[in-house]
DNA sequence: ATACGTGCAAAGTATTTGCAAACGG
DNA sequence: CCGTTTGCAAATACTTTGCACGTAT
């Protein structure tokens, strides 16, 4: 979704706040995730590709993105939040958590999405929604 | 569920561990809980009760109840983690948060948990399940 | 020019760990 | 008694904040 990255930096545009150095770089490393990140991951992969830019500006992106639900934080029960650019009206999924190893996966159920919207209507809660199943990966289970 | 108290204990009497006063007076605690908790509440609670017990005990109980499956771990956004009860095969339910003042309500709903269970047996994740809905609660819509 | 943003370092929180003393079986 | 468990305090992990300087507009 490279369209995710274009549309994000024109809405800030929009909306006042500058095109700057940091905030960039951590906008273009959110829209190539397929799924969720967590801050020092964005840091590193920053440092990485030589960017110099303080881990301060990778959360004060973070906060300022879900505010504003460019981004969606995931608790998937580590001790560190992750996060991940938010599709409007586009793909979307949830997340399998390894109770041994804690990798992440993605998956998508239409199925559950649609009991999903049917809580929402009827409990008027609709601004985001997640949901964490915990279980044993493939390579955990050897 | 004053049931689940007394089955915990003797779970973990029959485990060899020992019924000692921190221990047992968190698992007392969180047994008469309706919804989750979080660690600082369950100390602030024992301790205004006049229980002398130490924040790291609360989190180590936590945390070996958590492993043992007697109790399951919510994140819904805030800092802070919070754990509640697990009751085999009966009430179940999951959580609404309020994106404004952080306020956690429970919620249950059947069609919601067959979708669940289905795509459990799908991807064969099946240890724990948890869904967060976020939104604006009715105190904070005003 | 002049706000807005930044990197850094210091300050906050939440949680974990080391350890000698207390305690349960 | 002896190994488990405890409370405390120090350590750690993650995130936020204060501030002087940089830089987009």
């Amino acid at each position: 979704m490279e369209d995710w990255t274009t549309a994000t930096l024109a809405a800030l545009e929009r909306d006042g706040r500058r095109r700057s150095a940091a905030r960039t770089a951590v906008i273009e490393l959110l829209g190539r995730q397929s799924c969720c990140v967590n801050a020092q991951e964005i840091f590193d992969a920053l440092r990485h590709e030589g960017r110099r830019v303080g881990i301060a500006s990778v959360y004060r992106t973070l906060e300022q993105l879900t505010r504003d639900g460019f981004v969606q934080r995931v608790d998937v029960g580590a001790s560190t939040a992750r996060y991940e650019p938010v599709h409007p009206g586009g793909e979307h999924h949830h997340h399998l958590v390894c109770a041994d190893c804690g990798k992440v996966e993605a998956f998508a159920d239409p199925e559950l999405e649609r009991a999903l919207h049917k809580v929402e209507g009827d409990t008027g809660y609709s601004v985001a929604h997640d949901v964490v199943l915990r279980g044993v990966c493939d390579d955990c289970a050897t």
